[in-house]
DNA sequence: ATAATATATGCGGAAATGCGCATATATCAG
DNA sequence: CTGATATATGCGCATTTCCGCATATATTAT
């Protein structure tokens, strides 16, 4: 298959479309874009991996965490891909209460979380944690 | 379902990459489009429908054909799309076929065309028809 | 070593997609 | 009108996609 149709193949699903707004930003866990998705640990992990083997993301492991960022070959490719989400980051309700969950997510992280592989669930509050999390070095 | 992602998933299949190159050069009619890629009429009928209702193209009746042409919106909205599309046109082997096909097509057409809607087969001769063809305005 | 945490993956089922066949609709020619 | 040509569409089937569950793997802590 050609690659550009894998590119496309990997755009036209909501999940990943949502998981490459908060790339956009900058590298993020699993564990924080499972969070800040509100969605389970596998179908996090499936998509990532839909959005990496169609070039668009690479990913680093750290420890107990893996790291997804966008791929310098995507970001030269696929710039005016990159541009067209860009442009509309706004439009979109869902992605708004995305950025809002990671930021809450980061949070606690510097808080000292611990055991974020739960979904949280809209609105349940978690006491803070003790050891260390991915989002500590920020 | 956000529109962008429609976008996407009409993008994300070959057959509809392969008339959107062509398109790119400018209005076809669906009989044109199913010689050039030598497909089924049910195929192609199918796929135009599924790029037109992304947004991507707009159709005409003009007697018994309907030609199908890029939409103004999707011109304006998605040049960044439709360029990194252009940018890939001599890339792929299919691509270029399809031109040698399409013009094979329309000369068989300024000569006089008539049945087109049969696949002709990559090399299976059809003797000179008599009455009008879309091609014959060219 | 065991336990806990983070991520990946095999499997199965529900839903979506792609397409051929037959048929419906539209237009035109005679 | 009938017949020919061009396009669209309902139906059924094969394939693919998406995702949850359970489990496997990797890393760290104790």
């Amino acid at each position: 298959m050609p690659e550009l149709i894998k590119v496309f193949k990997a755009l036209s699903d909501e999940t990943r479309i949502r998981m490459l707004h908060l790339l956009l930003d900058g590298e993020l866990c699993v564990c924080e874009i499972m969070q800040a998705l509100d969605i389970s640990q596998t179908r996090a992990s499936r998509n990532l991996g839909i959005l990496r083997d169609a070039g668009l993301l690479s990913d680093r492991r750290e420890g107990k965490w893996v790291h997804y960022s966008l791929s310098q070959e995507a970001a030269a490719r696929y710039c005016a891909l990159l541009e067209l989400l860009r442009s509309r980051q706004g439009e979109d309700e869902t992605i708004v209460a995305d950025r809002t969950r990671l930021e809450k997510a980061v949070k606690m992280g510097e808080a000292g979380g611990k055991g974020m592989l739960e979904r949280t669930g809209e609105n349940k509050m978690i006491e803070a944690r003790k050891t260390a999390s991915p989002l500590t070095k920020r």
